[in-house]
Parts: C-alpha cells; sequence; structure tokens
DNA sequence: AACCAGATGTCCGAAAACGGCGAGTCGCAT
DNA sequence: ATGCGACTCGCCGTTTTCGGACATCTGGTT
C-alpha cells in the first residue's frame, strides 16, 4: 500500500530545522526553490525527509530569516521563489492563497471565485488544506464565510495565533469567530 | 483411458489411516521415505491404494505422532525423510515451500521468485495444489500477495485452521485475509 | 505440436467516500 | 417580526476502493 504525497517534489536537496515560537518547524527546499515548510506534528507532515540535513543553505537560511521576522510581528514580504507541486486545482488555489495580504483573510468561497470555480467550495477546503508552505503561503488566512476559523493543518490554536499576530482579535475558543479589518478578494 | 497420478510414486510399500483433529489422513510410503499426506475428501486423493494397510510401520507411526504433536500446538519440526515425485517444477516448488518456517506466510509470487521464475506465479500456484505431502510441505502457509487465502486442496477451512494454529488471526469467512507476522522469503 | 486451465498479480478505469464549505430551512427564543 | 443556531443538502476535486481485463508460465490433454 502506498500513501502518495502528491504535494511532495521528487527530489529534495536539502532540510533544515528551526524553533519558532510555535513549536520546531521543518523547511525543505528543491533545486528550483523552497517546497515546504510544516510545523512539528501538522498533518501531512512528512516525517522523516530523505534528504541531507544542511543548516546553511541560503535560500532556507533567508527564510528562516523573514520567519523570524514574522514572529516579531515585523511587515514581512517573503521572497524565496517557491516550488510548489501539486495537481493544477491545488497550484491554482495556492497561489490565489498568496494574493491575500497580511492583516486581511478571506473565505473559502472568496478564493473559489477567485480560482474560477465558485462552487468547488469544499474542493478550495481541500486543496487549502493541503498546502506544502506554512505561513509563508497564507492558508491561515482563509476563514469560514461566516467568520469561523473552522480549520488548520497545524491545529487551530496556531491559525489563532498567526491570525492575532496579523492584528486580529479573535472571539471564543472552539472554531470561534475572528473580527476582520477587512476582507480581500472581494 | 488412463489418467495418470504423476505425483504417485510407482510402488507404495505401505499405507494406514489416522484421524486427525481436520478428519481421517492417509499416509503412503516408498522404500525411499514419506510419500503421501492427505486429507479425506481432499483434491487429488488416491481413493483406493493398491497397497498393503501396515499399521506399524515405523516411519509412518512416527509421522503420525510428530502430527499429533503439530495438531496439539506444539513446535514441530518433522523430521521424516520426503520422497517426492514430480516434474523438476513441481519438486522445486515444493521443496522452497519447505523453506517457509511455522508461523510465517509466503505468497506465491515470493515462492515464484524463490524458484528462479518470478512471472510462473500461476504455475506455482498450480505446482502448490498438487503438494502430495499435506501439512508437513507446508503449502497451506501460502496465501495471495493481497493477503487472501485463496485456495486450498483440503478445503479453505481445512487452510483456515492450520493457520489460526500457528498463531494467525484470520478476519473474514470467505477467500478473507489473514493478519501475519512476518513474511518468509522476502 | 497446439491448446487450455489454473490455489496469481498487475494495471486501468469507474464508482464511491471524503473533506479546513456555504446557502437555505426550520425551530426556537426573544 | 427578528435573529441565532442546529440541521440538511448540494458542490467539486482527490483519494481510496473495487472489479474486470490482461499478461504470464507450466503441466496435462488432444
Amino acid at each position: 500500500m502506498m500513501t502518495s504525497l502528491a504535494t511532495l517534489p521528487d527530489r529534495i536537496t536539502a532540510q533544515t530545522r528551526w524553533q519558532s515560537p510555535l513549536g520546531e518547524m521543518l523547511l525543505a527546499r528543491t533545486p528550483a526553490g523552497l517546497a515546504g515548510v510544516w510545523f512539528a506534528g501538522q498533518k501531512d507532515h512528512p516525517g522523516a525527509l530523505d534528504a541531507p540535513e544542511i543548516d546553511d543553505d541560503a535560500l532556507l537560511r533567508s527564510t528562516i530569516a523573514e520567519l523570524a521576522a514574522y514572529f516579531d510581528g515585523a511587515p514581512v514580504a517573503f521572497t524565496p521563489h517557491l516550488d510548489l507541486h501539486g495537481t493544477p486545482f491545488q497550484r491554482a488555489v495556492w497561489e490565489a492563497l498568496l494574493s491575500i495580504r497580511p492583516g486581511t483573510t478571506s473565505s473559502y468561497a472568496a478564493v473559489a471565485r477567485a480560482v474560477g470555480s465558485p462552487n468547488a467550495v469544499r474542493a478550495v477546503g481541500a486543496a487549502v488544506g493541503k498546502n506544502p508552505v506554512s505561513v509563508i503561503v497564507p492558508c491561515h488566512r482563509v476563514i469560514g464565510s461566516g467568520g469561523a476559523l473552522t480549520g488548520y493543518a497545524g491545529g487551530l490554536d496556531r491559525k489563532r495565533t498567526l491570525l492575532k499576530l496579523e492584528g486580529f482579535r479573535i472571539e471564543g475558543t472552539g472554531p470561534s469567530t475572528t473580527v476582520a479589518p477587512n476582507h480581500a478578494l472581494a
């Protein structure tokens, strides 16, 4: 039996770990660019990656630097080139996510409209859930149309924290409600 | 017209019957060694054997003793010398079966590889099905690659029972699935 | 010499199950 | 009347499962 991680490219050339304020993160790259960023224990975490652990890779180090600044609350625009592997639909969704600016949120329905499949709402949910590059591809900025958090591969707690970090005020503790400044992606 | 049972040697010198927990068994020998062990009513059962019924043959008696111990759940290594008659291919298959240890299973594909004909999967199935020495040549330890029981000359029920006896837990009732500890014959 | 059957295994396509949703309905409490 | 909440059902890409069609090899039969 094979569980195929389609969101993983064939050849990872370097990986490294970094202790973020939200727990250990694993970063991986290919020759083409940044391919993965995962929180420890998150859903679809690749686990033991068959690749050398390299701590001085330029791309990975700059990524970590930017992540560190982001977690410090600085207004960061992530610069690493991304190498995203997935189905055409997934890639379309992930690229749509990239246009949700910090401090704003979007909804699964809005993303669905953005990728040209207004009714593929749940499919968008599934695709968002398989985002291989946490934080940088801001899947945490997608919330339910009603304002509910609704889910996060790394756990709702982390999603809440990330959104707070971007200036949102969260109310409630479960899949609760967020008071958003403005919703991007009309 | 004669149907020749190639798996039977020309001269049986002694035969005897024994009541096993799984029904009556027929044992037969030649001057060279143990030549046949069949369950009552199994496929290819020789029926009325043209040989004297001898109840005090040393080889047959020791075989029965070992069988009895085996059915009692004891860890038995069968000692009788075997006199197997068949085509070269069949003999190769039967000898391969002998290296499948109790408590383990193998697949038809694995046996095919073991005898050097990786693609002769169905041929192996046919050969296994003509094993003249039930239980001792452990043809019951060969199951489908997918874990299905797939067949037994003595009936699937007996195969299930034998495997349970060796510590397997069987699930389902038809050609069902067996949860194997470890698969021999990589 | 040709043919067929068999205690398989692999591949491919179809079908069904599964989600990080959303809109609409219906009941209930204000 | 209004409003919130629980519930149902449709939506759609992905994944998993299931079933049928072949490939493949030997032994027995014609």
